[in-house]
DNA sequence: CTTGACCTTCCACTGTACTGGAAGGTCCAT
DNA sequence: ATGGACCTTCCAGTACAGTGGAAGGTCAAG
């Protein structure tokens, strides 16, 4: 399987996949005579595997250790639930502060629709801000 | 004013307050004798409101629009309210979706704290992602 | 008169996940 | 033999908001 046939299979570019390549996320292709890449099926799940991870929130670095691990012969369970723990809670964080920027922008917002531009003063840039 | 007082003063470093002027968020400083730049009070105002721009969730790109639409003369008021609204769009859209997330990510979490690694097969990366 | 804190410019780099494009090689059909 | 689709490598750039460091100038205190 070529490049092109893999990218398509998988919903994404051979620029990506060559990228793949160069970040340790895929092995190093096999090459035909021509030079081109040449992949077997694995490639396929390989490559699911990464965007399901992407789907998670994973980073590729993230994903790249998953796959080291693997790849050392080990399960890497412990690891991924660690992980998949340690995201849950930058979500939790990252969620929260997302709700109190969005009251304060929506309050702002608010201000804003009712304009009294008289009290725009000079030296200041924005009432609402 | 000299740049690392207005730095200290702001609570930020001189080497971002001469990002911010290269950037055209803060005018080009007057200059003492020596080459140094001399600050204002002004300043502290200005830097003031673009914290509270970044706080509110503009990029620094938005807040220069306002402060060019401030420089031309004009009150940026409903150019404001307009870009206050379209944050509260964005703002949303990525609450629920990581909200979505959160909840994937959860029930990936809870799976992996039951491990079964029997069920761990060599031709996949991981039983949980 | 020297030390140290502070300032100047300029260039390059950080992290993230790609994307664009140039120059050239390969393969298959017409 | 030639056109087009596909492949190769390499270099550079995207967005974002800065950060790091080198080489050198300025100023007040001791």
């Amino acid at each position: 399987m070529r490049i092109g046939q893999l990218a398509e299979a998988t919903g994404t570019t051979t620029k990506t996949l060559r990228f793949y390549e160069e970040s340790g996320l895929l092995p190093p292709a096999e090459r035909l005579a021509s030079g081109y890449r040449d992949y077997t099926e694995d490639a396929v799940g390989r490559i699911g595997f990464i965007h399901r991870g992407q789907a998670a929130g994973l980073t590729l670095a993230q994903i790249r250790q998953i796959l080291e691990i693997r790849e050392h012969g080990q399960t890497p369970c412990s690891h991924v639930q660690g992980l998949l723990g340690q995201r849950l809670g930058e979500l939790d964080a990252q969620i929260s502060e997302l709700l109190a920027l969005r009251e304060t922008i929506s309050q702002l917002h608010e201000k804003a629709s009712k304009p009294e531009p008289d009290s725009c003063s000079a030296d200041q840039v924005c009432r609402y801000i």
